[in-house]
DNA sequence: AGGCTTACCTAGAGGTCCTAGGCAAATTAT
DNA sequence: ATAATTTGCCTAGGACCTCTAGGTAAGCCT
């Protein structure tokens, strides 16, 4: 009988892609075996559970995702960095949703501390740098530009912006603008 | 054999008790049955699927914080009524983390239109009005708004900012004054 | 070739979702 | 007050997912 050649990154390469086609709650054990044409058991030698798949997709995500933006933003600054860092994020998100979603995840602390989180919130205090932020404000103002993009990309994604005949293009250009002119002023206590 | 005495209403107000103690993903068709002493088949009488249970649920968790905020800005204008929502906004989704997850749901268009979420977006472009803004920066602005709100909390209740020693409370202090001073000098074309 | 590791298997328990069909309680009609 | 109707909750059972225990055989090493 010919083995499949399992790996815990296979299984995590392949859950990506299967998040992508069906979305990230239907990635299941069931789901992925039947990809490889073996039976649910045989996966339980490479990951822990079910929630160990999830959280290895998720880690593998956000490093995928940093990558992207690491890529984007290189040789750029102010708002060139800016919109270049906004673009690839929101890109991932909708050419990749299952992963997107799997980097909404909660991860413990010591899982999150591991991955690529960190690299994310570097990336976007390194934006900063284009503008003439300093602490605290510099983490007031990285803690609301990651807001501000998660929060349009997911809403985006669940809809909420359908009712209106708006483009939701151009409401996201006009929210980069708007982010720039606010860096460039940021007010004072 | 005693009836239970359920409706379509009252399991609805169960789950959103069970949202918030367990979470939303863990309110299942089993769990409310054993929170009623009856088995899982009785409540087929009452809602179509887990599915359609987890609707209403989310329905009703949009018109609640709705009615919330309502009562939040009543008087109230200007940066006033900014900050008074947003607060509201992030109260509800501490105070019912379960309900506050329902209301990021993905509903059908149908379902949407008759939900709370056009008082949202109303209640949000009522903020405006103290700001010299009309379409479409209006509608940029409020997308921008609920973008960032959702996304503050979400990211916080997901436990990314927890990694910096800055308090979570002051960066949204901070990320309202920020969004106040950017709705008055809101960048023009 | 023999021995070791491990990839994958079968079997099975327990949980969730949901349907079909039945009985009995509550409600309405007579 | 009794009969007819509706409906709330039941049992039974199928389909799918999660995960454990224990076994067989494939591939690597000497």
């Amino acid at each position: 009988m010919a083995r499949a050649g399992l790996t815990a990154d296979r299984l995590t390469q392949a859950a990506a892609e299967l998040a992508d086609e069906v979305g990230f709650e239907n990635v299941t054990v069931s789901a992925l075996a039947r990809h490889f044409g073996v039976k649910d058991a045989s996966l339980y030698s490479h990951i822990r559970n079910a929630h160990d798949l999830r959280v290895r997709l998720a880690v593998r995500s956000l490093a995928e995702l940093a990558d992207l933006v690491a890529e984007a933003l290189a040789g750029r600054s102010g708002k060139d960095a800016l919109v270049a860092f906004a673009h690839a994020y929101r890109r991932y998100a909708h050419e990749h949703p299952g992963r997107y979603a799997a980097t909404q995840m909660a991860l413990d602390p010591d899982t999150a501390a591991t991955s690529a989180a960190g690299r994310h919130a570097e990336m976007t205090r390194a934006i900063l740098r284009g503008y003439d932020l300093w602490e605290p404000d510099q983490t007031d103002a990285v803690r609301l530009l990651h807001s501000t993009f998660h929060g349009y990309v997911s809403l985006e994604r669940a809809g909420a912006f359908h009712s209106h005949p708006r483009g939701v293009e151009a409401s996201w250009t006009r929210a980069l603008d708007a982010l720039d002119s606010l860096l460039r002023a940021w007010p004072a206590v």
